[in-house]
DNA sequence: TTGCTGCAAGTCCTGCACAT
DNA sequence: ATGTGCAGGACTTGCAGCAA
């Protein structure tokens, strides 16, 4: 078995339940976790004696009755409390236990552990919320709350991870994934539920936190570094911070940027808003050298402008381009960019613009000097045009984000 | 089965920092 | 100036692991 990529998968509500295990048991239900084939009926697994005895902190040999007493602990100390609300608001708890059975024999290098049909569901689904972690990582781990601490900063980091490769959450909602807040009454109902509590912080932080920290970063190919957050003098939630050496790697390689293809730029909005306002027409959009011009010198400039403005200030923006073209440029990216650049130097007296100041008097770009132009944005005809464009991009907007 | 050892976890004490 | 909360150290407790 290879345990270097072996992961565990487990739906985050089940790493929120509050296993209220020891490190031992916990570590063992995530090697049972690890090895369930999640499509089987009736999950069982059979797991060498000699890998569980790696798991144990000192044990050189593995006698029966010792084994005896890990699966009882573990059976004994294995309850999953889940709470949720439920749709008509009132809370409801399950508590469940994740084996039904669990069988060794003395003649027999295995043993056999049989999960309960109640937790299969926890571990299956996770088309929503999946969290993936090395067992490997978990077998140095000494603390229960090591394990756990472990496990939730990983449900945040896999959400990164995921996230960032199929691009649809903005950066500020990644960094979050990668600098997660928790309370720390959530953090000490997480750990040491059930425990004696620690109510004072610097005992959690000396007993739960730091050590836990110091296992992750010792053991494990992540850092993780934390501040904490006050709400008066009293430190109220702390926030995570995680890295990793080698999946920044791979992040970096996931969000670099890709070659691009006319397709790519044919499929742009920006090119929708340029063949709305009748810059560039159909046959431009199937010119290839033209396009790519385009989306690798201005589009880009677009998303940096629509980034700070509106999508409806650019619409606008190119209207006035067009309006104030009288013939179509030789080369139509370095115009564009000119114009975007004497609109951002005009910005203060045009892109905030609304319809009252409209009657105003105002000093317009030289490029947007222009009657025609000016009447265009009122007339019917020119919102009508905004309205088509607005109702195209709705369309591209929709079948991008299928 | 019993008793020993080492260690993790929990608690308490003291001094310090800082908000009020 | 005072009270509250934190940090660090010391002490206590419970028990896993193991040998006899």
């Amino acid at each position: 078995m290879d345990l270097q990529n072996k992961k565990v998968v487990q739906s985050n509500t089940l790493i929120k339940a509050i296993a209220k295990m020891d490190a031992l048991p916990l570590k063992l239900f995530e090697l049972a976790v690890a090895n369930v084939d999640t499509k089987e009926k009736d999950p069982e697994v059979e797991l060498e004696k000699d890998l569980i005895r790696t798991f144990l902190p000192r044990t050189n040999a593995l006698r029966h009755d010792y084994l005896q007493t890990i699966m009882t602990n573990l059976m004994d100390k294995s309850t999953f409390t889940v709470k949720y609300t439920k749709e008509n608001g009132k809370k409801k708890t399950e508590i469940f236990a994740p084996f039904s059975k669990i069988e060794f024999s003395e003649d027999e290098s295995t043993v056999k552990l049989s999960f309960s049909n109640k937790i299969m569901p926890y571990i299956t689904e996770l088309k929503k919320n999946f969290t993936q972690y090395r067992i490997e990582d978990l077998r140095h781990f000494t603390s229960s709350n090591t394990i756990t601490i472990y496990k939730v900063l990983m449900m945040y980091y896999n959400q990164y991870t995921n996230y960032i490769a199929n691009g649809k959450r903005t950066k500020e909602e990644l960094e979050s994934f990668l600098n997660p807040v928790i309370d720390v009454s959530e953090l000490k109902a997480l750990t040491v539920q059930g425990k004696k509590s620690y109510d004072r912080f610097s005992d959690l932080k000396k007993r739960v936190i730091e050590p836990a920290i110091k296992e992750i970063n010792e053991h494990t190919e992540f850092n993780i570094t934390y501040d904490t957050i006050r709400v008066g003098r009293k430190i109220a939630k702390i926030q995570f911070h995680i890295s990793n050496n080698s999946t920044e790697k791979l992040i970096g390689e996931l969000t670099a940027e890709k070659k691009l293809s006319l397709s790519d730029v044919q499929n742009s909005p920006y090119t929708a808003l340029l063949l709305g306002a009748m810059i560039v027409n159909f046959a431009d959009a199937n010119n290839e050298s033209l396009m790519m011009s385009l989306g690798e010198n201005v589009y880009p400039k677009y998303d940096v402008f629509v980034n700070k403005h509106s999508l409806d200030d650019l619409q606008k923006h190119l209207k006035y381009v067009k309006d104030h073209m009288n013939s179509k440029p030789n080369e139509l990216d370095k115009y564009l960019i000119k114009a975007l650049d004497d609109f951002e130097k005009n910005k203060g007296k045009y892109a905030k613009r609304d319809k009252s100041k409209l009657k105003q008097k105002e000093k317009l770009p030289d490029w947007a000097k222009d009657d025609t132009a000016q009447k265009n944005i009122l007339t019917e005809k020119g919102i009508q045009r905004s309205k088509e464009i607005d109702e195209l991009l709705e369309k591209i907007n929709k079948d991008t984000s299928d």
